[in-house]
DNA sequence: AATGAATGAGATTTCATTCAT
DNA sequence: AATGAATGAAATCTCATTCAT
């Protein structure tokens, strides 16, 4: 009836990158704003406040990230076979769109606590996926350096891009879980 | 001499300890002052801005980093020796003060692009000690570990403290290296 | 005719109980539309702006009361019944709608300035009917001991409702107009 | 130490005659910085918001009413004079201060809940002194009659200043507590 | 007649910085 | 060396109003 909300997507994406550019503190909503070509008062039609925008595209991403990585987990290849897809997935995901990666790996750590309960968590479908006692300390060490590398390649401390480190990264990850190829 | 500034002291270690916590965005001149029991105005007594503040930190803490780390590139031990106390090294400062390992590691500055250039850089000196063609890469996946697990045991999503996993990840990180222990 | 305005009504009811309870500067047309359960551009339908909002309002209740006290200004009792009569009206306005009761004699409007010039008017009617050098100064201190106790009902400063204190009130009014019963 | 507060009784008083003249909410900061020729932020420094700005000037106005009525409240006079006095004394207090008096009698009856339990009540003052089963009411009558004529008188609807209608209003008064002068 | 996204102006509040004390 | 009131700019958010649907 009233007008389709044209802008609301360009104001989520303009909101996501600028987080993951400047932090969500560094970011105003003049900033979102202008980057979605829309005036300040735009935002507060959809959310109602920037910690609602900030909370809203977290839990999002990470649900997003979740579903994907738990559809892997029930394949049925060998275990071995189904952490490796896993984790190639992680680095396809950064490919794909490495703002969402960076938001939800990067930042924000803080929501992450509030988010892991109950969301589909998909470091807790890797930790399962790699079972055994130790299965949750290895999920953060392969989110590390997927991590630690997609880092050091935006700020240019590595050269290139992150895929082309993808196949060292898969093998080393793969040794971390004590599965060499 | 005048007197000594008695509260420099406590001005940049709250302003060290906030930056960490709420980030350097989120941390307002009067939370630092408060923290360190002072007024604002006493800040700038020691510091030009905020920025400066940030920088003068950030410098410090980095250059201390790399001249411990640089001092254990240059023992006598053997190759492998070496790898192994540097990371363990790594460990050690932050079970020392994690705020500053924090500071560091973990707040993905835009200055480390600045301070790399010619400060003592304790990951060119971790890179160095590992040697050969893809010795940079395999720096940023020894530091991916860490911090990724420093940062999951501050946020509780890893039980006990930092110091709990030190063995497993020295033994992981050599791994990466190519030199299981 | 076309379709009636089914949603008039319950804009401007919900208009005059929020400008009693907040305060026309504390309402704003969310508020209203919110509690009339209709959208905000519904509003401007029926009214120009929220000015013109607060002046048909303002005027409907303040005409309605004026014709209801000069109807009984030209009864053929005798003075004193007249005065008690109007009285009486008074008290039973404010039970039979105390919304409309208190936009009209306790929200001090500047608009009430500008409503008396020309517009049918109760307080001068009621000062007409006590008659007298002093007639105005009366008739406020009889609308006075009426509202002020209105308002302490409202706020719980007096127990019960203003109903409970209608025969004491018109005693205290007669007393003041000169004319005990 | 730092700079004496030279603003903080400009902000204050501004603000108070501000809300007088355009209600709370029709008052912005930037009205009272103007009035008080300060820019937006000094409010800050002395009240932590808008709305503890308000009440902090309830609280200190009402207090202030408090005190001075209930100082005559326990003069060694008859009963009789001590109400007229304390009569009296209320004109006299709007003839002193006309805002102050509107501030605490004519806007913001909410918060006149909140304050009434444990200040220095002038209206339990005066309602002690009238004595008798229906003092609480009684009080409000004398409260009504003055607020009312002083309303009047503010907003021209009638002629002169309050003062001009003081022995009247006294003798008013006196009549509705029962003892004529 | 009604919707509700979007605007543009303005409201409240925060904040780095300055400066009289 | 330190205080803290005050500034000026910017940040977040609100709101009356417009307009495409």
């Amino acid at each position: 009836m009233g007008r389709p909300p044209l802008k609301k997507g360009a104001i989520e994406r303009s909101a996501l990158e600028l987080f993951v550019e400047k932090g969500v503190d560094g970011t105003s909503i003049r900033d979102i704003a202008q980057r979605a070509g829309v005036t300040e008062g735009a935002l507060y039609r959809h959310h109602r406040s920037k910690d609602d925008l900030v909370r809203h595209l977290y839990l999002q991403s990470f649900t997003h990230f979740g579903e994907i990585m738990e559809a892997l987990a029930s394949t049925s290849t060998s275990p071995s076979d189904r952490i490796r897809l896993m984790i190639a997935q992680l680095v396809e995901l950064h490919a794909r769109d490495s703002y969402v990666f960076r938001y939800v790996l990067v930042l924000n750590h803080h929501l992450l606590k509030e988010v892991r309960v109950g969301e589909r968590d998909f470091v807790a479908a890797l930790a399962r996926a790699i079972g055994g006692p130790s299965s949750d300390f290895i999920a953060q060490l392969v989110l590390g350096i997927i991590v630690q590398v997609s880092v050091a390649v935006e700020s240019a401390q590595l050269p290139g891009k992150l895929a082309d480190y993808s196949p060292r990264l898969i093998a080393a990850a793969m040794e971390l879980v004590g599965k060499p190829l």
